[in-house]
DNA sequence: ACCCAGGGTCATA
DNA sequence: TATGACCATGGG
């Protein structure tokens, strides 16, 4: 058992399952990707349930609407103009390609070129889309994943996003993507549940010695 | 009052 | 390629 599959096992023994993505269709999935970018989960479900009361959790209905009728919606979620123009983007894109039924017979690596190439879809964005709406077996890295690893040592607090992405993804090739889907779901658990302390958390993705894991880093 | 959240783009060097 | 500025609300 190497680190990666130690540190899942650890979590998962912790929390137990996740059951991710929270939300009713894959499409709220693609919406909900992109709001919360840099924002904290529960000020997403404000906008979503925004969204959700006008009836606008569709491609269809979105593109009836223009960047200054969205952003109050979305106002909640922060970076509401930037959120509301990065949102069309990707629902032109995405009705263009001819929605779910057309992309999903793309191969992966094809998928995720597209996506990146939205205004406003950078790597987790595209990621999270790709594992959680598409069930492709990709791993998702966010800050709490750069942490978690640089500070326990297991890579460089210099490794890319794409670099960290290919480690996750080799040397966890035998596991589903129900695993993968479960992961990265702990480890957003675990920096919710464990890293609110302010400025720093004695955590082990900051500093000292984790009183979950018992392990010294630093 | 300060720090940060389930990031990404753009300008600058 | 690598930083820095910028986007902005709401909770701890």
């Amino acid at each position: 058992m190497n680190h990666y599959e130690s540190i899942y096992n650890r979590l998962f023994s912790e929390y137990g399952p996740q059951s991710w993505w929270p939300a009713d269709s894959t499409f709220e999935i693609m919406v909900g990707a992109i709001l919360t970018q840099n924002t904290a989960w529960l000020n997403v479900e404000r906008a979503l349930d925004n969204l959700k009361s006008e009836q606008l959790l569709s491609a269809e209905a979105l593109l009836q609407k223009t960047p200054d009728q969205l952003a109050p919606l979305l106002k909640p979620s922060g970076y509401f103009n930037v959120k509301a123009q990065r949102l069309l983007a990707f629902v032109q894109w995405y009705s263009e390609e001819g929605e779910y039924a057309t992309l999903k017979s793309l191969k992966t690596v094809v998928l995720r070129k597209k996506l990146l190439s939205v205004k406003g879809i950078g790597p987790e964005t595209a990621d999270d889309i790709l594992l959680y709406a598409f069930n492709r077996k990709v791993f998702v890295i966010d800050a709490y994943t750069k942490r978690i690893f640089s500070r326990l040592d297991y890579v460089e607090k210099t490794t890319g996003y794409e670099e960290l992405r290919e480690c996750f993804e080799r040397t966890l090739t035998l596991h589903s993507v129900e695993m993968f889907n479960e992961y990265h779901a702990l480890i957003v658990k675990h920096g919710k549940d464990v890293c609110k302390t302010r400025p720093v958390c004695s955590c082990c993705c900051l500093n000292a010695i984790c009183p979950k894991f018992g392990v010294k880093v630093d």
